[in-house]
RNA sequence: GGGCGGUUAGCUCAGUUGGUUAGAGUGCCACGUUGACAUCGUGGAAGUCACUGGUUCAAGUCCAGUACCGCCCACCA
C-alpha cells in the first residue's frame, strides 16, 4: 500500500467509478416490495442550461439524501430529466438564427420546431453528462424530458380534466405582456423591480361649460385639470379621468368633460374609491387597456377601452400620425416635448416606482389587454393550503411555510397561454368559418367594457381531440389554437407524469393497459408521493405550490412530504452569481481542480444559508479530501490482512468492553457513535452544514488528531488494527454521501469489505450501548491536561523536538490515576514527555519547575534546561486576574441567598464544585508567581 | 404599502428548555518538516453578543421599544 500518492489525485479515479458504478446497474432502482420507498425528482434543469453552481449546490444535496437513504436500505429512486424552458428554448434557436439574418417567421412554424428540436438533441444533453460529473446517482434509465411524447399526453390530459371542470378558462383580461418576447406571461414571470422613472404633471383642458358639447372656440380662456402620470404615452388609451368622490378639490368636476390633449379627443370626469386623493394631484388618467388598475375601474363605469399600443411595443394609429409606429419609449419622450411645446406640461417630479420585467429577457413589461387561456386557482389552492397547515408538506427551514401560504391564499388566477411556438400546443379547437366572424369584430382596437368571452362566439368547437366537423356550421376546415402552454403547466405534473400517468387516455375512455404501462402504474403506486423536493426558493411559486396543486387535483394526493428550500449562491461581496454580473465560479473549472468531491464538500460545509463563494472557499473541501486520503493511506499502510477481523461495531464493543485498558479504544468507539447519531439527527432535519461539519470534527480532530497518534504506539497490535480498520470502514461510509468518488476509491483498497461497492454498503447503525460503562472522562481529561501541558511548552518556547524529562501529575481521585497510568505511554507519545509520575501526594517539587492545572488536575513540569521565563511573569499575572475576576463572580453568586434558595440544586452545587477548582488554581498560580518573582 | 428574516471574533456562521470563562470554520501571529498528510502539526491573539428598557437569583437566549441591514410580495397612477 506504500504505492500511493501522498496527494489524493481525483482525476485518475471519478469517471472510472461513475462508468463501473453504472455497469453494475447502482444507480437503477426498480419497485421492492421488500423495501421502503425513497423518492426524489429532480428539479428538472433548463434543456438550454449549463450547470452552474446553483445546480452543483442543488443536486449534491438530493444526491446527499438518495445515497444515504439507499445505504439505508430503501429502495431510493432519484428521477433526473430536463425542461423545455419554452421562452428561453425558442429565444436561443431564434437567436442562432437571426445571425443567419433569419426570423422564425421565415422558416414557418413546422420548420421552426424541427430547428429547436435539432438544437435540443445537439445540446440538451450537456447538463446531463455535467450532473453525472457531479457524482449524481440518478436513475438514468428513467431520464425524462417534458416535452416527451408521453409527457405531452400527460400535459393534454391534465388541461382536458381542468377544462372539464370549470378550472381552465378562455378570457380577455389585463396580463404581462413581453414586446419583446411578444408573448403573455404569468404574473410570476413577471417580477417587479424598482426603476427611477419620473411623474410627469400633465394638463387637461376642460372642455368650455356650454351644454351642448360644442368644441372649444380658438384662443379662449381655458381651465385645466392637472394629471399626474408615469407613463404619459398611454394618454392616447384615455377614455376618462378619475377622482376620488370625497375629495371637495374636485367635487364639481365630476361628470363635465375635457379634451385628451393632442389627441383632441373628449372623455368624462368619473369618481372612483379607488383614487387616492394624496397621490400626486388626486386626478387620474384612466386608460383601461393599459393599466389593470384602470382596467377595473373600466368595467366598473363601463368605459370604453381604447388599444394605443402594439404587440411590439410600438405606438399604433390611436396614438395619432405623429406617434404611430414610434417605439413607446420614445413615443414618451417625444410626447413629453411636444406637451412642453403646447404648455400642457406643468411639470416634472423624479419617482420611483416598481414595474414589471420579463424574467428571461428583462424587457420592460407591458399591462396589455389579450385574450388568454387562464386556471382558476382559488379551488385548487384551498387543499394545498389544508395539506400544509396539517403538517403533510413540511418545509425546511419551517419559515417557508408561512410564505407559502401567504401566496396561496392570495393566489390569482394562472395565465398560461404563450404566444410561442416550443412547447405543449394547446388542445383547443376551433371552426375556421365560425371564428372569421369573430376576429372580424374584433380589429377596431376599441371595445366596451366588460367583455365577456363567450366560447361559442369566439369559436372553439372542442377542447382535446381534434373533431372532423364543426358541430354548429358543419365546416371541415378545424384550427387548432396556435398557443402554447407555459412551460411551468407541464413541469407542474412532473412528479406523476415521469411515471407514465395518465395510464388511459383520453380520460374518458378506458382501456386494456400494456405491459410497459403496467409496470409504470406499478411504479407510480409505489413511488408516488415522492419524499423530498430539494429546490431554491424562487421556484416555490413557480413550481412547488403548483405541484402540490396538480398533485392533490390528479393524483388526490400531495406530491412529497418534506420541501427543502436551500439557499442562494452568491459571490464573496454577496451579489447573486451570475453569467451577466460575470461572477459566476463554473463548477467544472472546480472538478477539474479539485475533483467533484472536493467542490461538494466545500459547497456543504459553508456556514450559513447563503452561500458566499470565492476560488478560495474550494480549497477547503480539497484539503479535508486530501486528509482523508492520507489519513487512509496511513492506516492501510499499516493494517496487516492476516489480522483483520471484519469485526461488526457490536462484536468490537464487547471485545473492547472486556478489558479495563482499553480507555482508548472505548473512547473511540464512544465518539464514533456519537457522530453516527449527531449526524443522522442533522441530516434527518435537512441541517447538511451541521451533519459535514460533526463528520469532519469526528474524523479530523478525533480519529486524526487522537486515535491515530496514540494508534502508533502500538500499531502492531491485532485490537488496534482492528479498531483502526473499523474506524476507517465506517468513516468512509459517513462520508461516502458527501463524497462518493474518493470514499468508494479508499473502499476498494480495505482489506475486508462488506459490500462490492461502497454505495451499496450498508450505513452505520447505532448499537445498544450501555452509557455507564461507556464513560471516557479520563480519556477527556487526559486530553486535557495534554493541552495545558503543550500550552505551557510553548509559553517557554520549548522546541517541539526537545522533550520534557519529567512530568507529575497529582490528582486526589485514585481512579483517575489508575486511568492514567493505563494511558501511561499515550501522555508520554502526545505530551512529548520522557518520564511521567501520577501519584495522589503533592509532593515537593524542584525549584525549576512550573505547574499547570487542569479541572482540579495539577501537573508539575520539570523544566530544568529548558526554560526561558522573559514572558512568564506577564502570562502568570494575566491568568490570575481571569481566574479572579471568576472567583468573585461566583463568590458573590453564592453569597446571594437568593440564588442559593431559588436556583436548582444542581446548579449550586455545580458553583461550589467550580469554585474548589478555582481556589485550587489560583493557590498554584500565586506559588509559581512567588516562585519566579 | 404588506409580510418574513437578520444584527454574536477581521470574514461566514453555530449557540438546544435561560445556568461553567460565549463556540466552529476561515483569516491573522509564533514555532515546527521526527516515516500518513506543509493540501500538515502544535500553540496563540482576537467578541461592549446592534441599542434602550423590562422580567428573573441568573439574559446572547424571554418580553417591549429603537436603529440599521437583507429578502419576498404588491394594481397609488
Amino acid at each position: 500500500m506504500d504505492n500511493l500518492s501522498t496527494r489524493y489525485n481525483p482525476k485518475e479515479v471519478e469517471d472510472k467509478w461513475f462508468k463501473l458504478w453504472s455497469e453494475k446497474g447502482c444507480f437503477h432502482q426498480e419497485k421492492d416490495d421488500t423495501k421502503k420507498p425513497y423518492c426524489i425528482v429532480i428539479p428538472p434543469p433548463n434543456v438550454t442550461g449549463i450547470l452552474h453552481m446553483g445546480h452543483a449546490l442543488n443536486n449534491t444535496l438530493q444526491d446527499i439524501l438518495i445515497r444515504r437513504k439507499r445505504m439505508q436500505g430503501y429502495a431510493a429512486l432519484w428521477v433526473p430529466g430536463t425542461d423545455h424552458a419554452g421562452i428561453a428554448t425558442q429565444n436561443v434557436v431564434e437567436r442562432s438564427l437571426s445571425k443567419e439574418g433569419k426570423t422564425r417567421h421565415d422558416l414557418g412554424r413546422d420548420e421552426f420546431i424541427e430547428k429547436a428540436w435539432d438544437w435540443t438533441k445537439a445540446h440538451g444533453g450537456t447538463i446531463i453528462k455535467q450532473l453525472k460529473k457531479l457524482g449524481c446517482s440518478c436513475d438514468w434509465q428513467r431520464e425524462r424530458f417534458t416535452l416527451d411524447e408521453d409527457y405531452s399526453v400527460a400535459v393534454n390530459e391534465a388541461f382536458l380534466k381542468l377544462y372539464k371542470d370549470d378550472l381552465i378558462y378562455k378570457g380577455s383580461y389585463i396580463i404581462n405582456w413581453c414586446p419583446r418576447c411578444q408573448s403573455a406571461l404569468s404574473d410570476e414571470e413577471a417580477p417587479h423591480k424598482e426603476l427611477q422613472g419620473n411623474l410627469y404633471y400633465i394638463k387637461y383642458p376642460i372642455k368650455a361649460t356650454s351644454k351642448k358639447g360644442k368644441s372649444i372656440p380658438e384662443n379662449q380662456e381655458l381651465d385645466y385639470v392637472v394629471v399626474a402620470t408615469t407613463r404619459p404615452e398611454t394618454m392616447f388609451g384615455d377614455t376618462a379621468l378619475a377622482v376620488n368622490p370625497d375629495d371637495e378639490r374636485y367635487k364639481d368636476l365630476i361628470g363635465k368633460t375635457v379634451v385628451l390633449p393632442i389627441a383632441e379627443r373628449e372623455i368624462k370626469i368619473i369618481s372612483d374609491e379607488f383614487v387616492d386623493p394624496e397621490f400626486g394631484t388626486g386626478v387620474v388618467k384612466v386608460t383601461p387597456l393599459h393599466d389593470p388598475n384602470d382596467y377595473d375601474m373600466g368595467c366598473r363605469h363601463k368605459l370604453e377601452g381604447i388599444l394605443c399600443i402594439n404587440p411590439d411595443g410600438t405606438m399604433n394609429a390611436n396614438a395619432t400620425d405623429v406617434y404611430d409606429g414610434l417605439d413607446r419609449f420614445e413615443a414618451r419622450e417625444a410626447l413629453v416635448e411636444d406637451l412642453k411645446e403646447r404648455k400642457l406640461l406643468k411639470k416634472v417630479d423624479a419617482h420611483s416606482h416598481a414595474v414589471g420585467h420579463c424574467y428571461r429577457c428583462h424587457t420592460i413589461i407591458e399591462p396589455y389587454f389579450s385574450e388568454q387561456w387562464f386556471v382558476r386557482m382559488k379551488p385548487l389552492a384551498k387543499k394545498g393550503i389544508e395539506e400544509a397547515k396539517r403538517g403533510n408538506i413540511k418545509f425546511y427551514p419551517q419559515r417557508w411555510n408561512k410564505i407559502y401560504d401567504n401566496w396561496m391564499r392570495n393566489i390569482r388566477d394562472w395565465c398560461i397561454s404563450r404566444q410561442i411556438w416550443w412547447g405543449h400546443r394547446i388542445p383547443a379547437w376551433y371552426c375556421s368559418d365560425c371564428y372569421k366572424i369573430y376576429t372580424e369584430n374584433k380589429k377596431s382596437l376599441k371595445v366596451t367594457l366588460p367583455v365577456e368571452i363567450s366560447y361559442e362566439e369566439i369559436g372553439i368547437i372542442a377542447v382535446g381531440e381534434k373533431p372532423n366537423k364543426c358541430p354548429k356550421c358543419g365546416c371541415t376546415e378545424i384550427f387548432q389554437d396556435p398557443d402554447v402552454l407555459d412551460t411551468w403547466f407541464s413541469s407542474w405534473l412532473w412528479p406523476f407524469a415521469i411515471f407514465g400517468w395518465p395510464f388511459s387516455q383520453p380520460s374518458a375512455v378506458s382501456r386494456q393497459l400494456s405491459a410497459k404501462e403496467k409496470k409504470q402504474k406499478a411504479d407510480l403506486e409505489y413511488f408516488y408521493p415522492t419524499s423530498t423536493l430539494v429546490t431554491a426558493s424562487e421556484i416555490i411559486f413557480f413550481w412547488v405550490a403548483r405541484m402540490i396543486m396538480s398533485g392533490l387535483k390528479f393524483m388526490g394526493k400531495i406530491p412529497f412530504s418534506d420541501v427543502y428550500i436551500h439557499g442562494t449562491v452568491r459571490d464573496d461581496k454577496g451579489r447573486k452569481m451570475s453569467k451577466s454580473l460575470g461572477n459566476a465560479i463554473d463548477p467544472l473549472e472546480i472538478i477539474e481542480k479539485h475533483g467533484a468531491d472536493a467542490l461538494r464538500f466545500s459547497l456543504i460545509s459553508l456556514p450559513g444559508e447563503d452561500l458566499y463563494l470565492a476560488d478560495s472557499k474550494f480549497e477547503f473541501g480539497r484539503n479535508a479530501m486530501n486528509k482523508l486520503w492520507n489519513a487512509s493511506r496511513f492506516i492501510l499502510m499499516n493494517l496487516d490482512d492476516s489480522k483483520i477481523r471484519n469485526y461488526e461495531p457490536k462484536d468490537l464493543i464487547s471485545k473492547v468492553a472486556a478489558s479495563q485498558s482499553n480507555i482508548a479504544e472505548k473512547w473511540i468507539l464512544f465518539e464514533l457513535f456519537e457522530a453516527i447519531k449527531a449526524i443522522d439527527e442533522s441530516l434527518e432535519n435537512y441541517r447538511f452544514h451541521e451533519a459535514s461539519s460533526k463528520l469532519y470534527d469526528f474524523f479530523w480532530h478525533k480519529l486524526c488528531d487522537w486515535y491515530i497518534e496514540l494508534a502508533k504506539i502500538n500499531i502492531e497490535d491485532e485490537l488496534t488494527q482492528n479498531m483502526l480498520h473499523l474506524c476507517l470502514k465506517y468513516t468512509l461510509k459517513l462520508f461516502h454521501p458527501f463524497a462518493p468518488f474518493i470514499t468508494e476509491e479508499i473502499w476498494q483498497k480495505l482489506p475486508k469489505k462488506d459490500a462490492e461497492f461502497i454505495m451499496l454498503s450498508e450505513w452505520p447503525v447505532l448499537p445498544d450501548l450501555d452509557q455507564a460503562n461507556w464513560a471516557t472522562n479520563s480519556f477527556d481529561d487526559m486530553m486535557g491536561l495534554i493541552g495545558v501541558i503543550r500550552n505551557k511548552r510553548a509559553q517557554f518556547n520549548i522546541a517541539p523536538m526537545a522533550s520534557l524529562p519529567r512530568v507529575i501529575v497529582i490528582s486526589d481521585r485514585e481512579s483517575l490515576l489508575d486511568d492514567f497510568r493505563v494511558l501511561d505511554k499515550y501522555f508520554k507519545q502526545l505530551g512529548n514527555i520522557e518520564q511521567i509520575i501520577f501519584t495522589s501526594e503533592d509532593k515537593a517539587v524542584s525549584k525549576s519547575s512550573s505547574v499547570v492545572v487542569y479541572k482540579a488536575i495539577k501537573a508539575y513540569i520539570l523544566l530544568e534546561g529548558l526554560i526561558d521565563i522573559d514572558n512568564e511573569k506577564e502570562k502568570l499575572n494575566k491568568e490570575i486576574n481571569v481566574v479572579e475576576r471568576e472567583i468573585n463572580n461566583i463568590h458573590n453568586r453564592l453569597e446571594n441567598k437568593a440564588f442559593l434558595s431559588k436556583a436548582p440544586k444542581e446548579v449550586v452545587n455545580q458553583q461550589r464544585q467550580r469554585m474548589d477548582e478555582y481556589n485550587l488554581k489560583m493557590k498554584e498560580l500565586k506559588a509559581a508567581l512567588k516562585e519566579i518573582s
